[in-house]
Order: structure tokens, then C-alpha cells, then sequence
DNA sequence: ATATGATATAGGTTTTATCTATAATGAACT
DNA sequence: AGTTCATTATAGATAAAACCTATATCATAT
């Protein structure tokens, strides 16, 4: 049975004729007639008794009648719903990134209307998350605060970068990253989870001697790094090609994850969702899917 | 939309997955996915969040979710009122009629089930009907009593009826209906309504010194014609073919209108309609149809 | 008689639903 | 890391349903 045919019959019902029912429902006087005689015959019963001057319903038809229009009621809540949903508007989400990725990523889902983006550290995002004032953020994993829950996205290597005509580069153990006292290792400062994150490599590899320098930019880091004998790490996503670098992979030893964290309990979740699922299968991730 | 997708919907929304459900609704499940696919592009709005390892409702689909469900209880209640009114069986109609009438109408409807005959006079079949021992009856129209409705079957001509070889048929005007002596007329007893409608058709051709004789049986009376030189009158349906007597049609100057009478308010209109149709497309009628 | 308006039927066409086979992906398990 | 098993999506072909036009039948009104 198809909700047209429920059509069929309030109006036939109501009109009290089978030609002019199919007449106001847009379809032939046969097409009708025959629809809700296959109606009947699934049923069993008639709904109509026909006469050579018009239809009225049978006692069956009227007992019936309330359900079919209780289902049409139905059918015409659901498309108001539907219409209402359409031209709602998308709320705006507000897409916190820590710097170290967002230019990485923001600017290939530019495309995806009502999102708003915001660059900080990863201390001031979860604190905005906490606060309401982002809907999400690109993090790197894991994030254990309470009420924020996590996707991963993608799993980023690190690179040992150091200018191709860097005389040391090639001595350099990419293990241990000891370096020759003539290299300084430049860093983020550590309000940056990234540098943070070498900063605690630095110290894991007992290089605490080796000359640091913190700087607030990769992008500083990198220019510093091409004019100089310095080296550093670097995200997967930061390598540029034929820059004049040397990237070293130091995956799967050294990489880091990063996932987009939310509130547990947003309204959101259907469009973090969705944008999950998009950046997920960017191009530029291409190499670095997990599972 | 078809109310079959509404089970996709609901066995996908209960299930959490395509697969299953499609599973449950004996589809494959290519076809659950498109169906519900096609609802969700009818109405502009995802039903349903797919992932790769299943699906669950979006917002929107939890919003409308009750009222698919409605949908479907209202058609698994008009189901249920299906099965009912199949399995009851129909009650029995008990129908009377005229003795001039019974004859040639009961032998045709006997394969109508649940449908008990009885022969008397109009005066007992209308007491009858008003005292609810009978739902339905034959009689010659018009009947004017209160509560009792009326639908025609057929406009019955008279018939003048003598022997074939009775020496004063031919000198007998079907006007007048004037006899000679030799001639009986042979009537009905009054209590039938034929040899009422004779009788006041004799007073009204002036005919009351007609030697009057009175039966209480058309055959008798088809007998007694057959081997005297009597005359009588009788309804278009008793006539023989090669019985041996002359007929000549008075129609339509005489004739009378059967009809199926019954109270209006009964609860069994839908099947005295029906018996009505059937009738008045029973084959030994099809020369006496009426509008 | 004739015309009008009603439902039913027949035959052919178009649309829709369905199936099988396959792709693409993620999760779980060697 | 590869394999298997689960999932949904897609493509092409087939089966089923809906629909239309033309026509039949009957009742009614002109």
C-alpha cells in the first residue's frame, strides 16, 4: 500500500466520486479506481460500495477511515517537520585549532558553510570548549578532561628538518637526535603543544645541552632553519617541497595524533560529525589515515 | 513514499543498521539502503548518520520517528479491522416475497450465502419487516409505509393470458378487457396484491359482471386457462414459453413495479444493496429493466 | 433517442522497486 | 602488516507496480 493510495481514498471518501477524487489527486479515473480496488483486495474487504451514480464508503470504509486519516496527519507532520529542518539555517560552529595544524587544515574546508574558525593553544581551547565558546577543536590526542570526548583524524608523523646544505645534518642519529654542539634545536615555545612535545623529546633524549631556541611560528622555524646549520621537528603536514629542507621521518618512533574534541553533550554532534567525516578524507591526509 | 519503506525506516532505526533490517524485511540490502535513501531525498533531510560500521538516527530522524511509528501502528490497526471483518461471518438475511414474485426470483439467488427465504402476502411481509422478522422483501411498489425505504428492480408487465385454442381470445379487447359470458375470469384471492390490482382492474373496465373464480395459486390458475375457455392475467415472469396459452403483453397500460423493500435503518443496507444489484442483473430480467 | 456522467476493463507505456554483483571502507583478528 | 568479516554505497539488469488512453457498461437527465 502506498501513502498515494491513502490519498486516493480520503478523497474519494470525501467527495463521493472516483472521477472527480482522481481529478483533484491528478491522476486518471482508471488509476484511482484501480488503486483503491487493490487496496481492497490486500485488505479484503471494500471500502466502497459503488454505485452507477458515484461511491460511498462501506461500514468497513467508515470504521477505517479515522486510521487512514490519522496516517495522512502523520505523513503531513513529517513533511512540515522536514520543511521546518530545510530552512533552519545550519548553526555556526565555532572550530578551534591549535596552530601547529590549523593551517594545515583550515583552509581546505573553507567550503563548509557556518564554520568559523579560531587559531590558539591547546590550553585555551579546551578551556573555550569548557566555556562554550568553540564547538569543537583539532587537538592533539589524547585529551583527558572531563565532558570533552574525542575522534581521532589523522596520525602525523614528526620530521627531523634541517637545511639540505646543513654540513651536520647527515651525522645527525635520528634515534637519539644528538646533535653537534655547532646545531641549535629550535622549538615552539611551550604554550604550543608542539613544543611542548619536543621539549619533553629533548629531555627524553637527554639533549637538555643543546642549545634551544623558541620561537612562536613554525613558519619562523622553518625560514631560521634553511638560513642556518639549526635544525628542528616538524609536523607531517608542515613539509613543503623543494624548500631547500631536509625532512627526516622519524615515524613511527615520533609522530603525534590529532582528533577533533568536543563537548560530550553538544547539540552539535550531527555537523561535528559530518565534519569529522570531512576532514577525515581530505586529499592532503591522504598518507596519513589511522584506523 | 510507499508504507513499506516506513518498516525500512523503523527496522533500521531499531536495528542500527541497513544490513540487518534489510535482513528482518526480506529485502536485500541494497534496496533497504536506496529506499530509505529516496524517502530522505524526498523530504530533503538525512534520516539516518551512516558510518561504517552501521548507522543511528540524525535529530531529524529521531523527531519523526514517533510519527512513522504512528503511521504504522494505524495500519497494523486497520489490518487488525480487516482480519475482523473477514473472519465474521455475514449475517443472515432473511427475504420474503410475494407469492407472484417468489417463484421466479428465489431459484436465482440461491447461491447467495447466509441469505433464507420465505413466501407470504404483502400485508404479513410488511408487518414482518416493521417487527424485525424479516430485513428485506419483494413487493410491488410503491409501498408507502413509514420507516420502510424502497428500491426498484423491475417495471413487470401483465400479461392477458387464454389457451390457444379458446374460440373467444381473439375477440378480446385488451382495452377494455371486455369478455364474453362464456369467459371466467380467474383471479387471485385479495389477500394477494395481484389479485387486488386485477380485481380493481376488472371495477375499473367495468367488468364487475364478469364471472369472477378465485384461486389462491398462479399455477392453478395456468392449469384451469389452459383447459377452458377462462382468461386471467399474469406478471410478465410467470409466463411459459409452448405451454399452450396465448399471452397478450398490456404493457404499458398494465403492468406493476417490483421492488426490494427493507427498514431504513437496518444494519444490513451494504448487504440488501448488494442483494439488490444482484438481482436486478439476474439474467431472466434483462427485457424488464427499469431505471 | 441522445447526451452526460459514473465506474470498470483492456492493452501498452512509464516509473519504481528489487536483485545480483561489486566497490570501498572500517574493525577485528591473526 | 595482512586477512577476514562486517558495514554502506554504487551500477546494471530485471521484475513489479503505477499510470494513461481508449473503450465498455450502465444510470440518469434532457
Amino acid at each position: 500500500m502506498n501513502l498515494r493510495d491513502i490519498e486516493y481514498i480520503l478523497a474519494a471518501a470525501e467527495i463521493g466520486s472516483f472521477a472527480k477524487a482522481a481529478r483533484v489527486c491528478h491522476i486518471s479515473q482508471p488509476s484511482l479506481s484501480i488503486q483503491i480496488k487493490k487496496v481492497e483486495e490486500l485488505l479484503g474487504c471494500a471500502l466502497f460500495i459503488r454505485d452507477k451514480k458515484g461511491v460511498r464508503l462501506s461500514e468497513f470504509g467508515e470504521t477505517v477511515l479515522s486510521y487512514f486519516k490519522e496516517i495522512q496527519d502523520n505523513v503531513s507532520k513529517i513533511h512540515t517537520m522536514a520543511q521546518k529542518q530545510r530552512s533552519e539555517p545550519l548553526p555556526t560552529i565555532r572550530l578551534g585549532a591549535i596552530a601547529t595544524a590549523a593551517p594545515y587544515i583550515f583552509p581546505y574546508i573553507t567550503d563548509i558553510e557556518n564554520l568559523v574558525f579560531e587559531e590558539s593553544t591547546t590550553v585555551e581551547l579546551i578551556k573555550k570548549l569548557l566555556d562554550d565558546e568553540i564547538d569543537a577543536a583539532l587537538l592533539a590526542l589524547p585529551v583527558k578532561v572531563p565532558l570533552l570526548t574525542s575522534m581521532s583524524l589523522y596520525k602525523e608523523p614528526f620530521y627531523l628538518v634541517a637545511a639540505q646544505n646543513n654540513p651536520y645534518a647527515q651525522t645527525i642519529d635520528v634515534e637519539t637526535i644528538a646533535l653537534p654542539p655547532e646545531c641549535r634545536f629550535l622549538v615552539l615555545s611551550e604554550e604550543h603543544c608542539m613544543g611542548e612535545q619536543t621539549m619533553s623529546l629533548c629531555k627524553l633524549n637527554r639533549n637538555n645541552n643543546h642549545k634551544i631556541f623558541k620561537a612562536t611560528s613554525l613558519e619562523t622555524i622553518r625560514h631560521m632553519v634553511a638560513t642556518s646549520n639549526d635544525i628542528t621537528l616538524m609536523p607531517a603536514l608542515a613539509r613543503r617541497h623543494n624548500d631547500g629542507l631536509s625532512y627526516y621521518d622519524l615515524s613511527p618512533r615520533y609522530h603525534r595524533d590529532i582528533g577533533l574534541v568536543y563537548k560530550a553533550r553538544t547539540r552539535h554532534t550531527e555537523q561535528i560529525h559530518n565534519l569529522h567525516a570531512k576532514v577525515k578524507t581530505l586529499d592532503c591526509l591522504s598518507e596519513l589515515k589511522t584506523n
